[in-house]
DNA sequence: CTCGGTCTACTATGGGACATCGTATCCGGG
DNA sequence: CCCGGATACGATGTCCCATAGTAGACCGAG
């Protein structure tokens, strides 16, 4: 995914609502200058990806994202996680260089019984 | 990384002993034609970038890997983590998605106390 | 019903990274 | 000194992304 694409991305993350390519247009163009079409094209591109999900109200097209920023992120770390060696060695490293409000989160997510606690069906 | 870069890569990481561009050439060569410059073309840009070290033996070079794959792999995870969002959030949709056996990895990785336990300056 | 503005669809162009390899050059051993 | 293998350098082709113009569709106002 290039830069324009992560920008337009992060706009739809950051707001809630449906973005009209108009509302995005408009935000980028706050920092630097750049053509509706522009962001026309990447928004349709990030559609044909399957990235943002788009649908029409009135004559425009409202574009939303697909996962949260979250998952979206989470998926990349699963990715690599999945082709990057062996995982448990891959998982030291990992845990190895995160700061403490990292390893807090993890270790309370792990406690969590999430899926089956001690799974008897 | 393109997908040539990825498989000299992933022999590197294969073998202990560094390899010259020759060795590297062969292993690739098994698969599909390339040619010897191609490959040392890669290995130099490789070496530009920092992903492997290279040293003289004799007149050739021996490449090696400049961190172990797992390494290079929680780098990657590591960085998305960074920018990608709430950690939390992030954290909490990876978690879900792994099996029951990362889980455990990361369980006990968590419970050893690499860095420090309950840290009272 | 027609005009004008807005939106989309299609097309085109340029840059950068990667893949690919040829040629020129260099160097050590026989 | 000369040869074979290695490196250095550079040239192309391809693909993806960024960028944007133009043509056509559509909707609302007179």
């Amino acid at each position: 995914m290039g830069p324009l694409e992560t920008s337009v991305m992060q706009r739809l993350w950051a707001v809630e609502q449906p973005q009209t390519v108009r509302e995005v247009q408009e935000f980028i163009a706050a920092d630097r200058t750049i053509a509706y079409t522009t962001v026309m094209t990447v928004l349709d591109n990030l559609h044909g990806k399957g990235f943002v999900t788009r649908e029409r109200q009135g004559r425009a097209y409202v574009y939303s994202p697909r996962e949260t920023r979250e998952e979206y992120t989470a998926s990349l770390l699963g990715n690599a996680l999945a082709d990057g060696g062996d995982r448990r060695g891959v998982l030291m490293h990992f845990v190895d260089r995160l700061d403490e409000e990292a390893l807090a989160s993890l270790r309370q997510l792990l406690q969590e019984p999430g899926n089956d606690p001690e799974g008897v069906p």
